[in-house]
DNA sequence: CGGAGGTTTGAGCAGCCTCAATGCTCGTGG
DNA sequence: CCACGAGCATTGAGGCTGCTCAAACCTCCG
């Protein structure tokens, strides 16, 4: 199912068929990894770029007092950090949070890749788009009250999961334990667990095990002040007049 | 003194001399806002890139409820929407906080610079950096006590007003209100105002109006939990071994 | 069967937010 | 020179709610 990381990109922009042929004999089968092992460590220096071909992580710090802040979701076609190997330490960690597989890109690899125009543009948007989501999981944790802020998130992931093949029009399953989704927003897993109950308790989502399913997905997005157009997809962009 | 656009990227990475006065050439004088007006609105279309050349802006997002967060702040040398012009809409808006001068770019004059190999690269580093500081501010809107939230968005003022010139080795001006810093940190007013208080009670900081003095530098750091390697700086880079 | 990891529940407290009023500062206009 | 107003800082009271601590339960999986 390499066949996601095209998803991601091309949910961006528009690849010509031979590039998407480059871009699979570049990041070829990758290495496995499992579940909780770390993909580059917090201060290491690192001079590949790593792709995730399949599997779920993220990115996180930790602070002296043990706590960790999760400050971004790694899917299917992420160029974990393209150009990352200009900074000489990674100022954050990126662990895996299911089994993944993982390329691990040379300079070489990135330049020609980068050196094919819709590639290149592809790559940049798909940065762009990273930093746009980071400013929005600000104005999650800043302003939105806890119920929100896990609504919005799972709004975000049945979104995301749906460009990379792995949601259906209304469910996903969720990869994360409520305490990786207090992690994320900022809250403990005793407050995720009772925002889930109250999202529960209004209608607003069903869950059995990890799997979630949204009844009426534009209420949800409404509870959650949920607006796609953060994420810049394609799609969203042709719907427009 | 717009000497400090120039400050801002070469904490990044050395510039040669021409590239200096290329960058002067194509960002002109620019034209004069005055504080409170918007640089370019949520929702916005833009093609030209906004350069920060003297004063201090934010970038924000609004709630329908009203409510605001602050998710970065404008400083002179800023690019502020470096290849922004490939999305079609903004997804957040910029504005003054003081009065500015600013310039706008066109892709040509963008093109132009980043043919330099060291400006793209110092460019590019600063996209990188942007997105390195949004991670840091999400870990502290998320683990972090409201006056080492307060005390770090402080830690970090002080470092990047020093690169551009406009900060001591421990005291600047604080061009933000309360509320703003509240809308930066994901609280109220009336919090932040306590937290300052907390902050002077303890000796961490003293104010005279909004000149900011940091007694002690290192306790202040130490309790903000604040580690300036995600600002990037050439300067941190070069003192390690 | 045992254990680990994750979810759920309860009680109690600290602390952030809301609401509201009072000062303070500084620039403007009389 | 002073009165005035706008914007910002500061203070107080009170309620809500997110956090801490702790225990129980559930579900896999070896």
């Amino acid at each position: 199912m390499s066949q996601s990381i095209i998803g991601k990109l091309e949910a961006l922009h528009p690849l010509p068929e031979e590039d998407k042929k480059l871009l699979h004999a570049v990041v070829g089968r990758g290495k496995t990894l499992k579940a909780g092992d770390d993909i580059v460590r917090e201060g290491d220096h690192t001079d590949v770029v790593h792709v995730i071909i399949e599997g779920h992580g993220f990115r996180y710090k930790t602070l002296p007092d043990g706590k960790r802040q999760i400050i971004g979701y790694l899917v299917p076609g992420d160029f974990c950090d393209l150009y990352g190997f200009l900074f000489d330490r990674m100022d954050h960690g990126m662990a895996a949070r299911t089994q993944c597989r993982i390329a691990q890109l040379t300079e070489e690899h990135v330049l020609m890749l980068t050196s094919r125009p819709a590639l290149a543009r592809a790559l940049w948007w798909s940065e762009l788009v990273n930093g746009s989501i980071l400013r929005e999981w600000l104005v999650n944790m800043g302003r939105r009250t806890p119920s929100a802020r896990v609504a919005h998130i799972l709004c975000e992931l049945l979104v995301r999961l749906q460009v990379v093949g792995q949601a259906t029009a209304d469910s996903f399953k969720l990869e994360l334990s409520q305490n990786e989704l207090g992690d994320t927003v900022g809250l403990t897993t005793v407050s995720v667990n009772r925002a889930l109950q109250r999202l529960r308790g209004a209608g607003l989502i069903s869950q059995s095990g990890r799997e979630i399913t949204i009844p009426d997905v534009a209420a949800l997005k409404a509870f959650a002040d949920f607006d796609p157009g953060y994420l810049h997809f394609r799609q969203d962009r042709e719907e427009r007049p």
